[in-house]
RNA sequence: GGCCCUGUGGUCUAGCGGUUAGGACGGCGGCCUCUCACGCCGCAAUCCCGGGUUCAAGUCCCGGCAGGGUCACCA
């Protein structure tokens, strides 16, 4: 399976010298939703690592969630990295010796180690119901049990009459047969030996019932298969390395090195997320942040580059990249500290640069014309253009002169604020909305006025409002279109902020 | 709650037994200037706590505490 991918001499790879054999890194998003710039961060790592010791890195597509992944967002996370510039050796887009690179397309790789461990007795076949899993959990949480993973319950049924059930139809997923005694080690590159006793771990299920493995098996699967040597990823995996260091002992795997990277952290210090910060690469690229302004910032996260200098480029960080200057705290996302950057950066570039980078992005001749096509009827002369369009540019809106205009006859000031709430969740959950056409919004939003019983003049008054900080403005939707996802997301979600801080009326 | 990770100004970090604890963002004050911005100068602000070890601890050890992650048929 291996046989072209090179043997990773594993006793030799320590800190101080890399292995002898160029690396193999990988970053693995899953296609959930918009790009997120953990992604980009951990990518940053694995890209300027692979590069500084002449390796490879991978681009692979986690796409082993049936129902939340989409090819949409998975072109998105394509996208967003390649403004970046975070260039892939080997990806779903550009092929490679391993491809596919799409773990929706290995699914008979899976199949098979998943039959290897089922038949070397190292995992088993569990029929438990999602009912009584449910329950499992619940009474482990009421009587403050100190583990509360899966009881393995079905872990001693004979493998025989299991095999029969799945046979004759009986839907099952499939566990992994965790040692209950001694402890496993895992030697991360970064924070040294992180022991665990092995009862600690439950038995994780790695294949689902719908056959697809869970990310434990097919992470642990293609890593080996891909010949991956070193596995940059975020802390918040380290909890499940020990049953992923198992599993590679099941199948008398070598392992790869691990390396943790801390997480991104909101101000308050939580796992950074979209509730809190701005999350979605896209909003900083549509937002008009430069996207080496938006890489040297994180690469000062996390990393310091020496002699007190933070402003480098990706090609300096390479030059001099060493684990030792790598940190393990989670750093906050500090937006100002970054809009500094991006605001010196911008003074930085020659008249010429600058036009380019503008002329290529918020002025650009798509979205120019996209915005000539709502004024046309609405100007009068050539130069009430610009006045007309601001409001499809820049981040946040004044609300001041339209504040009052939120205050709809017989709503509270709780209705509109909890519909507008809920009008951005929403947005995530419809593959309509999420594309963010004026077509798709319109549709989504009509369904989501009929649904939560509000009037579409209601609800699109308190948009209009929102988002353009107007009472008049071209038809919503085409202007949701053009001010863009991250744009109107932002505005609502501060208008959100203004209103619950405000008396009730 | 169990387990695990982390702990230098508000934030990102340097430090690796002896430093006036350095830099950056932010804050504050000033200079420049027709205004604003830029730029420049300056100021305030930190070693989580308690024990050890040592002539000497932010740096080493132990114990607390705090924050975070994780305990899914999500990754």
């Amino acid at each position: 399976m291996t046989s072209d991918g090179p043997q990773i001499p594993e006793q030799t790879a320590n800190q101080q010298d890399p292995g002898r054999m160029p690396p193999r890194v990988r970053i693995a998003p899953s296609p959930t939703g918009d790009p997120h710039v953990g992604t980009a961060y951990i990518g940053l790592f694995n890209y300027v690592f692979a590069r500084k010791h002449g390796g490879t890195f991978i681009l692979r597509i986690e796409d082993t969630d049936r129902v939340r992944s989409s090819l949409s967002s998975e072109q998105a996370i394509i996208s967003a990295l390649q403004w970046l510039g975070l260039t892939w050796d080997e990806g779903p887009d550009v092929g490679g010796p391993h491809a596919p690179y799409r773990q929706s397309e290995r699914l008979d790789l899976y199949k098979r180690q998943a039959q290897v461990l089922l038949d070397k007795g190292a995992a088993y076949r569990c029929f438990c119901t999602k009912a009584r899993l449910d329950e499992l959990r619940e009474q482990q949480r009421a009587s403050k049990a100190a583990h509360y993973g899966y009881d393995r319950h079905c872990r001693e049924l004979d493998p025989a009459q299991s095999q029969a059930r799945a046979e004759a139809g009986e839907t099952h997923v499939v566990r992994m047969k965790m040692p209950t005694v001694g402890e496993t080690v895992v030697v991360d590159g970064l924070r040294g030996s992180i022991h665990r006793a092995n009862a600690e771990s439950d038995d994780q299920v790695i294949v689902k019932s719908d056959g697809f493995p869970t990310y434990h098996l097919a992470n642990v699967v293609d890593d080996h298969d891909m010949g991956i040597t070193h596995v940059i990823r975020g802390e918040e995996w380290i909890s499940s390395t020990p049953k992923h260091v198992v599993l590679y002992e099941m199948f008398g795997w070598e392992p790869p090195r691990w390396y943790h990277i801390g997480l991104l952290r909101n101000p308050d210090k939580s796992k950074l997320s979209k509730r809190k910060n701005p999350v979605s690469i896209d909003y900083y690229r549509d937002l008009g942040y430069l996207p080496e302004t938006l890489l040297n910032f994180l690469g000062t996260l996390g990393f310091s580059f020496g002699d007190d200098k933070e402003r480098f480029s990706v090609a300096e960080m390479t030059e001099v990249f060493d684990w030792s200057k790598v940190s393990t705290g989670g750093p906050v996302f500090d937006q100002a500290k970054l809009a500094a950057f991006n605001a010196d950066d911008i003074r930085a570039l020659s008249i010429d640069e600058l036009h380019a980078r503008v002329m290529a992005t918020v002025l650009s001749e798509d979205r120019i014309k996209a915005m000539l096509t709502v004024a046309q009827q609405r100007i009068d002369l050539l130069d009430d253009l610009i006045p007309y369009v601001s409001f499809f540019f820049g981040g946040s809106v004044d609300l001041a002169p339209v504040l009052p205009k939120f205050r709809i006859k017989k709503r509270s000031r709780a209705d509109v604020t909890g519909i507008l709430e809920r009008y951005l969740e929403d947005i995530e959950l419809d593959a309509r909305a999420r594309g963010f056409t004026g077509e798709g919004l319109e549709a989504f939003s009509r369904e989501f006025c009929e649904r939560h019983q509000w009037k579409a003049r209601e609800l699109f008054t308190l948009l209009r409002l929102a988002v353009t900080g107007r009472t008049a403005s071209p038809g919503l939707f085409e202007t949701l279109q053009i001010c863009g996802k991250d744009r109107v997301r932002r505005r609502i979600r501060e208008v959100i902020a203004v209103l619950r801080a405000g008396e009730d009326w």
